[in-house]
DNA sequence: CTCAATATTAAACACACTGTTGATTTTAAG
DNA sequence: CTTAAAATCAACAGTGTGTTTAATATTGAG
């Protein structure tokens, strides 16, 4: 995870070029941008951005870093009190603050890129062989994983489209719809 | 769609780009091929690149358009059949083509890019409100957007999976689990 | 407040790749 | 074979990169 520096400047620096950064993600592709314009509309020194970050995409990660850092606080500190099932709070909670971090948010899920997906996917999967069976019954177990994956990726389209289309379902609505949706996919043990 | 050139040295010429672009998009990302190295593996003039391509990033839209297209092709010769419902060969048959074509497809979905999911997704919508009633049901009109959003996107991510597990399960066996999937998050009109 | 440490700035640099051009050679189609 | 078109080759200016140097500004600690 990133760590903060104890120094004015730096945080004040980081800051600044990560607003930049998210603007510009509001109008153009990730590749588009160059360190040139991205200093310039932060009005930080060009060599500046290489105290901190090797390049753009160094500095995209770590934006995206933090906002999959604080979406994964908010699912684990479900998951510790509710080991197994998919609470309905937990949904919310999720969407509630993709709807405060609009602005972020947006600009990462703008870029097409689905490393976002994947790491979100990675990071919350069930490590035991015990999980799996929770979530999704004792049948097939060799599918557990497929299982996951559509249901996951599932989950981000709708968010995705929930998102393009201007968030206008409320965060309760959609977590309700969320909810439906995978628990309908799970239920079904065939 | 991409044209076809009669001239046989521009079809060599494309081919053996896309080819390179196909083999170095196996070990790095996209943003980190450039042209001279792309054209001395194709062992093509540099200069040649830009009498057919814009920029990289134009080969590779067009690399994964006619993946697209041939999908499409697949998808849309089973809806005329059958408008309504998802037909398993449908599904089969999308699936053996991504395992014929493993190593241009295993290319386009290790850029981490969901632009191959979102136009795929957009362009095999149902057009008319027709569609979505036969598909979904009658109820939750407002919903068809998101539904249709958590069932795609699920599809890719399953099918992601799938690749990206080396294709051990069969086609047919995928179709199976794919279309149940589907069907499951269809079925449910509470 | 003072001061030593550290971050930022400004300027300059070599470098790699880009995108285009014009002249020349090669190739394909009729 | 002839001719139109495509590919090659070499050269070009332009842009952004990534790094360095010395000077300047800001900070946090004492």
């Amino acid at each position: 995870m990133t760590t903060e520096s104890s120094d004015r400047r730096v945080r004040k620096t980081k800051r600044l070029l990560k607003e930049a950064l998210t603007k510009l993600l509001m109008e153009k592709d990730l590749k588009d941008v160059s360190v040139l314009e991205l200093t310039e509309l932060a009005d930080i020194n060009r060599g500046t951005f290489y105290l901190h970050y090797r390049d753009i995409y160094d500095l995209y990660e770590q934006l995206e870093n933090e906002i999959i850092h604080e979406f994964n606080t908010i699912i684990r500190k479900h998951l510790v009190r509710n080991p197994h099932g998919i609470p309905f709070p937990l949904v919310l909670n999720a969407l509630e603050f993709l709807s405060e971090n609009a602005n972020v948010c947006m600009a990462i899920l703008r870029t097409n890129d689905t490393a976002f997906l994947s790491r979100l996917i990675e990071m919350n999967k069930p490590e035991d062989k015990k999980g799996w069976q929770d979530l999704f019954g004792k049948n097939h177990e060799d599918l557990y994983e497929y299982y996951y994956s559509y249901l996951t990726s599932g989950c981000v389209g709708l968010l995705r489209s929930w998102f393009m289309g201007g968030m206008k379902e409320s965060p309760k609505k959609m977590a309700a719809l969320a909810e439906k949706l995978m628990s309908d996919s799970i239920g079904q043990r065939g």
